[in-house]
RNA sequence: GGGCCGUUAGCUCAACCAGGCAGAGCAACUGACUCUUAAUCAGUAGGUUGAAGGUUCGAUUCCUUCACGGCCCA
C-alpha cells in the first residue's frame, strides 16, 4: 500500500494517541525503569520453584506484547524482551478501573512496563500476575498476522525488523551470526593475533581479483576505491612488526547479486610469520571445529539436507588430481590448452581466447569440481598465473603454496604462503597489468607502494581469508546469502512498497 | 544479461486456466465473557487487484511494456 494513504487502521491508532494525550498519558514516555528481564524471572523460577506467591517477590519487566487474549475483565498477554518471552495475567480488579480501561485501549505491538508477582495457571504456566500496568511505548502500524508472520521475502528484507519481530528462527540465525564471529575472534585472540583495521577506502585497489567500487574524496580531489580485500595492508603490518593480525570485516565487489553474493560482505583475513600454508590448513580446521562446538555444540552440521562433518580430517588434494578424479579430466589434458578450451566450450564456460591456462583450468574446476566438494575439502597446487601474490612452490615453480577451502559446494577459504621477493612480486603484478589492458577488469592493480613495503623485507608468512557470510550460511543452514546479511541490497522500491 | 514464477485488505492466501457484482482466516471495530494460549460466540467495517497502455459491451482474469522480488542459468 502507498505509505502516504493511510489505512483505517492507522488512523484509528493516531486517534488513539490523540486521546491518551487528552488524558495527559503519554504515549511515549521515557520515565518507565525495568529490574528484570524475562530470563531473570525464568531463571529465578527454575533456581527456586516453590518460593513465589503471588505478591512476593515483585518483578518489573517491559516488553512489546506480541498477543492479547481478553476476556471481559481480564485478559492474558503475551510479552516479549530481548531474552524471552513471558505470559501475564492482567485483571481489573488487580491494576483498577483506571489502568483497566487504559489496557483496554491497547493494541498488539505497544511496548507495555508491568510489575507483578508470578503465579502458575491451571494449565501449569508460571505467569506475571500484574499489579501495575504502563504504557512504554504506542505503535502506529500493525503488525502481521501471529500464525502465519511475515513471509513475502521482499518485506522481509525490506524491512527486517519486522522479520525480526515476527519470525523467532530470523532472530536466531543472527545471534548465531554474532556467536560465530565472537567465537572466531577469541580463537585468534587466544593465539596471540592482534584485532586491526586497515582502510576501506583505497588508493589503489588490492588484494583479489574483482571490480572496485570508484568514490571520490573532494577533499583531496581524487578517486578512491572501496576495498576489495584487506590483503595489501595487514601484510604491511606483518612488515611493520605485527607478525600475527587479523581484520574481520567488510569489503565491497562491484559485481552480480545472488544467494551467495552481496556487493559488500563480511571477510576475516589473518597472517602468520613464520607459518607456511600447510599450518593454515591445521589452524582452519581447528578453528572450524572450536566454532562449530561454540555455535551448535557439535562438529556434524546439518545444511540443506546433508551432513557436514567437521571432525574428521580434511581431505586435500592437488587441483589436478581433484580435476582427474572428480571433474573426470584426463590429467594428460591439462596442459592442452586446445583441449581443455573445447571442454569448456562444451560445458557452457566462457573463457576468453586469450585465457591463460591456469584460467582455464581454474574456471573447469569452478564448474566440474566445485559444486561436488560436499565435505570439508582443502585444493592445493594452483597455478601461478592465477594466484598473483603466492610464494611459488620449491619444486613446482609453475604452481603456488596455496589452498582453496571448499564446503558444501562452496567456496568458503584461500590461503597461502605469502610472495615476500619483491622483484617476483613486481613481475606478477605486471603480469596482471597486462590481462588488465588485454580486458580483464578484474585483473590486480598494480600497487607501487607495496612493492616498496616488501623491499624493506616481509619476514615468510602465511595469511588467509575467510568468508564469513558463507560461513554464517553454513552453520545457520541458510540456502541464501540474504538470510545470514541483516540487510541485504535491493532496489528502491517504486513509490512506498508496491 | 537470459529463462521460469510471483506481486490481490495490515498479514497469510482464494478467485485467473475457461473474462461477468473481488472472497476467507487472522489482525481491526462494536458487544458478551476473570485460566486463555492460532481462545470462543454474535455482529460491523476494511480493496486504485504493483504501474501504464491495449483488446472487449465488460479485465484481478487475455495481450504489450515497465517496476520490484524469488528460483535457476550466464
Amino acid at each position: 500500500m502507498n505509505m502516504d494513504k493511510k489505512s483505517e487502521i492507522i488512523k484509528k491508532r493516531e486517534k488513539k494517541i490523540a486521546d491518551l494525550k487528552g488524558k495527559n498519558i503519554n504515549p511515549f514516555p521515557n520515565d518507565f525503569v525495568v529490574s528484570h528481564t524475562v530470563r531473570d524471572i525464568k531463571q529465578a523460577i527454575i533456581d527456586a520453584p516453590d518460593s513465589f506467591t503471588e505478591d512476593d517477590p515483585v518483578f518489573v519487566v517491559a516488553g512489546r506484547m506480541m498477543a492479547i487474549n481478553r476476556f471481559g475483565k481480564a485478559s492474558f498477554i503475551r510479552f516479549r524482551d530481548r531474552t524471552g518471552q513471558l505470559q501475564a495475567y492482567v485483571r481489573r480488579d488487580k491494576i483498577g478501573d483506571e489502568a483497566f480501561i487504559l489496557f483496554k485501549q491497547l493494541d498488539i505491538g505497544d511496548f507495555v512496563g508491568l510489575s507483578g508477582g508470578m503465579f502458575k495457571t491451571r494449565t501449569g504456566e508460571w505467569t506475571l500476575l500484574v499489579k501495575e500496568l504502563k504504557l512504554v511505548c504506542k505503535s502506529m502500524r500493525p503488525l502481521p498476522e501471529k500464525f502465519h508472520g511475515l513471509k513475502d521475502p521482499e518485506k522481509r528484507y525490506r524491512r527486517r525488523y519486522i522479520d525480526l519481530i515476527m519470525n523467532s528462527d530470523v532472530r536466531d540465525v543472527f545471534i548465531k551470526r554474532s556467536g560465530i564471529i565472537q567465537a572466531i575472534r577469541t580463537f585468534l585472540l587466544d593465539r596471540d593475533f592482534l584485532e586491526v583495521e586497515t582502510p576501506m577506502m583505497q588508493p589503489v585497489p588490492g588484494g583479489a581479483e574483482a571490480t572496485p567500487f570508484v568514490t571520490h574524496h573532494n577533499a583531496l580531489g581524487m578517486d578512491l576505491f572501496l576495498r576489495i580485500a584487506p590483503e595489501l595492508y595487514l601484510k604491511r603490518l606483518v612488515i611493520g612488526g605485527f607478525e600475527r593480525v587479523f581484520e574481520i570485516n567488510r569489503s565491497f565487489r562491484n559485481e552480480g547479486v545472488s544467494s551467495r553474493h552481496n556487493p559488500e560482505f563480511t571477510m576475516l583475513e589473518f597472517y602468520q610469520a613464520y607459518a607456511r600454508y600447510e599450518d593454515l590448513m591445521d589452524i582452519t580446521e581447528e578453528m572450524f571445529r572450536y566454532v562449530a562446538l561454540e555455535v551448535t555444540g557439535s562438529t556434524l552440521i546439518p545444511y540443506q539436507g546433508d551432513t557436514i562433518d567437521m571432525g574428521a580430517e580434511w581431505r586435500r588434494m592437488t587441483l589436478a588430481s581433484a580435476l582427474e578424479e572428480i571433474g573426470g579430466i584426463d590429467a594428460g589434458l591439462l596442459n592442452n590448452r586446445d583441449k581443455l578450451l573445447e571442454l569448456a566450450a562444451s560445458n557452457g564456460i566462457k573463457v576468453t581466447k586469450t585465457g591463460r591456462l591456469g584460467k582455464i583450468i581454474t574456471k573447469l574446476f569452478d564448474v566440474l569440481v566445485e559444486p561436488k566438494l560436499l565435505q570439508p575439502t582443502f585444493i592445493i597446487g594452483y597455478p601461478v598465473e592465477v594466484s598473483p601474490l603466492s610464494r611459488r612452490n620449491e619444486t613446482e615453480p609453475d604452481l603456488t603454496d596455496r589452498f582453496e577451502l571448499f564446503i558444501a559446494g562452496h567456496e568458503i577459504a584461500n590461503g597461502f604462503s605469502e610472495l615476500n621477493d619483491p622483484a617476483d612480486q613486481k613481475e606478477r603484478f605486471l603480469q596482471q597489468a597486462a590481462e588488465r589492458e588485454a580486458g580483464d577488469k578484474a585483473a590486480h592493480y598494480m600497487d607501487k607502494d607495496y612493492i616498496e613495503a616488501l623491499e624493506y623485507g616481509m619476514p615468510p608468512t602465511a595469511g588467509e581469508g575467510i568468508g564469513i557470510d558463507r560461513l554464517a550460511m553454513l552453520f545457520t543452514d541458510a540456502a541464501s546469502i540474504r538470510e545470514v546479511i541483516l540487510f541485504p541490497h535491493m532496489k528502491p522500491a517504486e513509490r512506498g512498497e508496491r
